[in-house]
DNA sequence: TTAAACTTTGCAATAGTGTTGCACTAACTT
DNA sequence: AAGTTAGTGCAACACTATTGCAAAGTTTAA
């Protein structure tokens, strides 16, 4: 995914594409999985953690990543489908490798339909699985 | 539930019942809910963090509690069925309510059973689903 | 084209959660 | 009772997340 594309990308999400933005954006594209602030901050040295902090949160307004907090103690973002809306149609299972500490979006696996007791409502919701890999088995 | 009832309790999951976990057993079995450290600690003002900390780790450990990651920010503990031992038949949906931030334990729920592509294992689950509360509705 | 207005970035500070070492005390063993 | 083991309190620390503020960059509109 060329620069032009992902600056295309979030213009059509109404998120101005700076230098820093189109950075996380194309880290987080390109390695396919959920990365969390640390582990970005690693991959470019010398960006602030306080930047790449608000270009993920920027991008998690605008459905352009989803967050996704697998227990490891720190949140993790993976970019979102294009028609994506965060609503409780486009919610996946995530996987956790307990090995390598990886964590995947399931896509295939969209989260089961649950028949919740009279009185609550259901806004969201986050489905982890935590196993091993196949990388790591 | 009396204290004998807990000491017993405790006993019987191989814990030994001191002043301080029969303390900290009885505070979640009563509230019914599931309770950070932040949560037991200001419930009782004057034992120290590091002690309850234990506490939790310990009753973990052996099957007293389970831990629920519900994206507050920090893990909540609540108590475990008798003949629970934390392993996927024991896995249950858990409910957060936005407004609250109360979590509960959704036990008449089971979590449903997910088939995983080729390659991974499957060794333990948190489904959470976030919403309100009728209490909050 | 230049000044004002607005946005983004870097830096430093802060709050909160989780965790551990260490010394002290309580409990248990012989 | 003396020795050994387990539990507690305190202080320190690591790490994640978050914010205020000033500097730098960008956009707008005169
Ligand atoms: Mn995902
Ligand atoms: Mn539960
Ligand atoms: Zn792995
Ligand atoms: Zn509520």
């Amino acid at each position: 995914m060329d620069n032009k594309e992902i600056e295309q990308k979030l213009e059509s999400k109404n998120v101005k594409p700076t230098a820093m933005r189109t950075l996380v954006y194309k880290t987080l594209a390109e390695t396919g999985k959920a990365l969390s602030l640390a582990d970005l901050e690693q991959r470019f040295e010398k960006v602030e953690r306080s930047t790449i902090f608000r270009a993920l949160k920027t991008f998690e307004e605008n459905f352009i990543v989803h967050p996704v907090d697998d227990g490891s103690g720190s949140v993790k973002y993976a970019v979102c489908d294009d028609e994506c809306t965060c609503n409780i149609h486009d919610l996946h299972v995530h996987f956790y490798c307990t090995r390598c500490g990886r964590t995947r979006c399931m896509k295939e696996l969209p989260i089961p339909n649950i028949k919740l007791p009279e009185g609550y409502t259901y806004d969201n919701a986050q489905f982890i699985i935590n196993g091993v890999c196949p990388r790591c088995d």
